[in-house]
DNA sequence: TAGCAATTTCAGAAATTTCTGAAAAGTCGA
DNA sequence: TCGACTTTTCAGAAATTTCTGAAATTGCTA
C-alpha cells in the first residue's frame, strides 16, 4: 500500500470501521480512496495502492455499486473502467439511508407482519405476539422516516437533522398557528404508539 | 431449541439480522427471546430455550448488558441472576442510539478531526483534506442529532420521527413566526455545511 | 473455611467470512 | 474471427469470528 500518510490512515481506518457498518475491510478501503480522491480511479490503480488482489477488487466495487456508492466512468480513449465516489455528499446520505432501511428494517418488518397475522395459542405466545406488535409500529416509524430522508431535498434534509431536541420549541409553535384560522399545517399525523414514559 | 412456533420463528429471525445489526447470532437470539419472554430469565433457561451452550449464553449476556441492551434482576429467595429487556420499547431506541454513536460516529469524528489538523504537504493531500472536511461536517451533523434523540422525551421522540417530510410545512410555519415580534423559534441553527444540490 | 451453586474465563474447535490465483467470459479493433 | 486487453467468477486458502467444554473464580452459608 503506498499512498500518503493522510491518506493511508483515513483508508486504513475505513476498512477498520467497515465491520461496524455492515461492510468489509477492502470494500471500505476502496470506498475510502475513491471518496477521497482527486480523479476516478480503475481497477489497477486500486489494486496498486491498497495492495490487494485484483479480484478481491472487482468484487469490493461490485459491492459497492449494489449500494450505489460509486459510480461508473468512462475515460475517452481508455477501455477501463473508472470509478468515482458521487461528489455530493447528501446524495451518498440518502443512499446509506435507503440501503440501511432495505436491509436491517424491511426484512423485519415484513417477518413481524407475518407474525402478527398468526394465530396465537398459548397465553406465552399472546403475549409475544402483544410485545411483537410494540416492535412492529416501532419498526414502521422508522421505516417511514427512513423514506422520508430519502425524499427530502438537502436543505431540508439539513434542516431535519439540525432540528434535533429543538422539535419541541418548532412544534408548539407549528401547534399555535394550526389552531388558527387557515390550517396550514395540515391534519395531525396518527399514531397508534402509546408514549409509555 | 423448544419454543412456541410463533416465538421460535421471531428468535431464528432476530439471529439471523445480528450480523447486519453488529450483533452476533447468538446475542440477537437472546435478546429477542428475553424481549418476547413474560418474566425475566435466569442463563440456564436461555440455555435450555435456546440449546447453546452455558458459556456462550454467559459472554451474550455479559454483550448485552454492555450495550445495556438487558437489566440484571433478582428474584427474592433465588440466588441466580434473571435477566430482561427494559418494557419502555423507547428507552430501547434511545440505547441503541447512543450505543450506535459511540461506536459508528465518535471514533471516526476523532481521527477526522485529527487528520484535519495535518499540513498537507502534496496538492493529493490538500484535496483529500478538503474532501475529509466535507465528511467531517456530515458526522458532526449526525452526532449532535443522535445526541438529541437521546435527549428527548418519548413524545418529542414520536413527532420528532413522525415528522419526517413533513419538515418542509412545519419549518415554513416556523419561520413565518419566528419573523414576528417575540422571538419564539429562538435564534437559527449555524451551518457551516453548503447544500449542493 | 469447606462445600456447593452460579458465573466467568479462556484455549482451542467449529463455523463463517474474506481473500487470492487461476481460469473463464466479455469486449473491442483489426 | 482472431488476439489483446479487461473484467468476472469461483474453488479453495487464509483470516477472523463464534462457540464450546473444562477449569477457574466468585460468592454464599453452614
Amino acid at each position: 500500500m503506498h499512498l500518503p500518510p493522510l491518506v493511508q490512515t483515513f483508508v486504513l481506518h475505513f476498512g477498520e470501521m467497515g465491520s461496524r457498518w455492515g461492510i468489509n475491510r477492502t470494500v471500505g478501503q476502496i470506498y475510502a480512496l475513491l471518496f477521497v480522491a482527486e480523479r476516478p480511479l480503475n481497477a489497477d490503480e486500486i489494486v496498486e495502492r491498497l495492495g490487494v488482489s485484483r479480484s478481491n477488487v472487482s468484487m469490493g466495487l461490485k459491492e459497492l455499486q449494489a449500494w450505489n456508492l460509486v459510480r461508473l466512468q468512462h475515460v475517452p480513449g481508455d477501455r477501463r473502467d473508472y470509478f468515482a465516489t458521487p461528489e455530493d455528499i447528501w446524495q451518498i446520505v440518502r443512499t446509506l439511508v435507503e440501503e440501511r432501511k432495505k436491509r436491517e428494517i424491511d426484512p423485519t418488518l415484513t417477518l413481524l407482519r407475518e407474525l402478527l397475522m398468526q394465530e396465537a395459542g398459548t397465553e406465552g405466545e399472546r403475549h409475544a405476539q402483544a410485545r411483537l406488535g410494540e416492535m412492529h409500529d416501532l419498526f414502521e416509524l422508522f421505516a417511514g422516516w427512513y423514506a422520508d430522508v430519502r425524499r427530502l431535498e438537502t436543505e431540508r434534509l439539513v434542516q431535519l437533522l439540525t432540528l434535533g431536541s429543538k422539535v419541541q420549541k418548532v412544534l408548539e409553535v407549528k401547534d399555535r398557528l394550526v389552531r388558527l384560522p387557515g390550517r396550514i399545517g395540515g391534519r395531525a399525523a396518527k399514531s397508534d404508539i402509546k408514549p409509555t414514559d
